[in-house]
DNA sequence: AACTAAACCTAGTAAATTACTAGGGAATGA
DNA sequence: TCATTCCCTAGTAATTTACTAGGTTTAGTT
């Protein structure tokens, strides 16, 4: 139950895209020296939110990134869930269960379809939505106006 | 951010304690295979939760394990808490930032006590509340009892 | 048209973490 | 004394994460 690099970098540079709101395109070279992470490293978490819609970029000469969207209408949630892959804390949340939490032994029933039914599920299933709740509770405006 | 299969083959072993609560004690050999766990990882995990005093045991012949309280009085944030470090997400947190969040050079600043005070800490420190808050908000009777 | 600066894409690798396995030691009851 | 049970530590294989590397494409500038 980590948080990964990515997902911290990641908000970094959002909230970097964030502050400079309007101000017209970002390269990557800026940034990255702006948040302190290689190139290369950061040039994959901005395909990820690139790919999520959340960015947008312009190639070639005099190109750069921005902000798909209004800051007010990014959560935080929208920009964890890119690139912690769905913020799926345990596959039988995304309708697989792996039988690795003993479901196949105990009061609970993996059923044919492979959703998972455990007791325990709806402990993770309370916990999923805790979490994207919290999150989505949270604008990068809000974040970059110190109101978090 | 996914959960440890320490957390959820714990969770499972609590739930099954709680299940036979007053019953006696259980060995390690029942509980693995009604869980489906090896006896010597799940050895760990029981290891783990008797040292956050969750879990009491009798040692020798005809001895076991059973819980220190009764299911009402047993979070499942409390049980999380000791399988998954304290759920500290990152490791800001506990006070100690790795300086691996970009902050050194973003409005940030890591101030001399190693305290993380980005504005994305606040982010991840609501996000720990919220985890808390959640797995707190559960008891293991609850759990038992498919109020949840 | 050539050059340059930028995003785009894929593959590879080193480090860290996780999920286990293994084996012996210590306590306790029969 | 012996079997059964918990206790402890170390090792290892698999997986994931974090990051590096190198080439391709696009588009403005000269």
């Amino acid at each position: 139950m980590k948080l990964s690099s990515k997902a911290r970098y990641g908000l970094k540079a959002m909230c970097y895209m964030a502050d400079h709101y309007g101000e017209g395109v970002i390269s990557l070279s800026t940034m990255s020296s702006s948040i302190g992470v290689s190139e290369k490293y950061l040039e994959q978490l901005i395909s990820t939110l690139r790919k999520a819609g959340l960015i947008s970029a312009n190639r070639g000469a005099n190109g750069g990134y921005f902000l798909s969207k209004d800051p007010v209408d990014i959560s935080v949630g929208d920009i964890i869930r890119a690139l912690e892959d769905g913020l799926v804390i345990i596959d039988c949340l995304s309708g697989e269960c792996d039988s690795k939490c003993g479901c196949s032994t105990n009061p609970c029933s993996c059923e044919g379809d492979g959703k998972c039914n455990c007791s325990t599920y709806n402990v993770w299933n309370k916990l999923y939505e805790a979490i994207n709740d919290c999150l989505d509770g949270m604008s990068l405006s809000s974040l970059i106006n110190k109101e978090v």
